[in-house]
DNA sequence: GTCCGCAGGTGGTCTGACCAATTGATCGTT
DNA sequence: AACGATCAATTGGTCAGACCACCTGCGGAC
């Protein structure tokens, strides 16, 4: 038998996810005041240092102001948090999906993906090319393969295609998105069932994709990938729609 | 005379700002450790939970990994760091602005707010519209006024209406990552000379656009929505190529 | 009534100690 | 010599208590 691994999160840890998810679930709504950093250390029996650590951290992520000697007060996440916050925003504090913002992070991901493959259609390098097709057939080989990859390994080799499309594109900001979308994607392949159609065969529109972006044919690239992202699109909004 | 504010920034601020730019500057490279917080107390002569929030927030960015016994490594931050990481990228840390991170994220926002124009002109509400005209009129006000705005006004009301276009699109995603854009565009107005272009009129294509999207109209929204923005594509993009 | 000043509360910094995990050298066994 | 167990040094994690810097609001002086 196989264990996973404990997840150990320290102390900080702990209180910065529940102050998080308190703020994005309106327990803590916009414009109120945290309690102070000494009530906080005495309510949650921790040093005051680990309530700190973790009061910095809400504030990097734009989830508070803190005024020194005045206090902390909540800011509207919607207003001023980026998207570093889309993959605690799609899954709630009980762990189970958001179907509203899984499904826009999935309208964005189109969006961004059919620009990202007209951009490497035009940029891309042969060596581009050249790992864009390793990746590719890496993919292929795993549905071929008489083995039994789990969901988790499928989205991961879709995942590396797109990394390499997106390197392509030489785009740092569509670089740095795309591994926004990774973080939310890693949470997706934690919740979904096991035995689910993300382990389906859907390389042949990535077939076209990764031709075209050889070509060198921006427009036939972004039809390709609207339509391989559309699938994807589709399945998932199917999977959470109505999870199980 | 008017003084500017002063900017209070705490000592783990400054040793994050620090380590932070070391590793975008690629001065600390990804794959290498991190000296120990302790040294690192040393060395910058502050306390060690100075160090440790510092190093905390710099693991909330994806930038470095934090093994417990083990010790801080650099990670790859075009492959970890998120979106949330594109302002601190435009600007190196003396100051100037990075002209192809920059020219990246202009790229980036114009195929984002063409598809939220798309979006908006699809599910604006009536209060959407009503808002939407208000802000388009306050903008307009500004440059009719007898006033003199600073370029960092003309920003803020142009960043404004894009506030109620995305928020009309309904979409968090979407919603997110304006909030991106306009920490970066925060970024660029500090450091934009004063009188430059931004000043200009440009709000001919913005009354298309808001007229096409109260029209419940994508296509037109998406088409006005790409004028405008590559307008402001043009200028940022000659401002950043040739400075001053 | 208005204004000033002070006291109390809040975040910011510091010191020093101990706990917990990793690492690598050391030493013994095979 | 190769391997493995052991242990000490190193590093991150937590804790306690103190003091400084800043803001706010109450109360007294005017």
């Amino acid at each position: 038998m196989i264990i996973s691994p404990v997840a150990r999160q320290s102390v900080a840890d702990a209180v910065y996810a529940q102050l998080r998810d308190a703020i994005i679930d309106d327990i803590q709504p916009a414009g109120s005041t945290l309690p102070s950093e000494r009530e906080l250390s005495e309510q949650a029996s921790v040093n005051r240092q680990a309530i700190r650590e973790a009061l910095q951290r809400l504030r990097e992520a734009n989830l508070v102001t803190i005024v020194h000697g005045g206090g902390v007060r909540v800011r509207d996440w919607r207003r001023t948090a980026d998207l570093a916050l889309l993959p605690e925003v799609v899954v709630a504090a009980d762990g189970r999906i958001r179907p509203e913002p899984s499904l826009a992070m999935l309208q964005l991901r189109t969006v961004l993906g059919v620009d990202a493959a007209r951009l490497a259609a035009e940029r891309i390098t042969d060596d581009g090319v050249a790992t864009l097709r390793e990746r590719l057939a890496e993919t292929v080989a795993l549905h071929d393969g008489t083995g039994n990859p789990s969901s988790a390994t499928m989205i991961g080799a879709y995942e590396r295609i797109w990394v390499a499309i997106v390197d392509a594109s030489r785009n740092i900001a569509y670089r740095l998105m795309n591994n926004s979308f990774h973080a939310a994607n890693t949470q997706f392949a934690r919740l979904l069932p096991a035995d689910d159609t993300a382990r389906r065969d859907h390389t042949e529109p990535y077939v076209v994709l990764v031709d075209a972006i050889a070509a060198h044919d921006p427009e036939a690239a972004a039809a390709a990938a609207s339509e391989a992202l559309g699938v994807a699109e589709r399945v998932m909004t199917m999977l959470v729609s109505n999870p199980g």
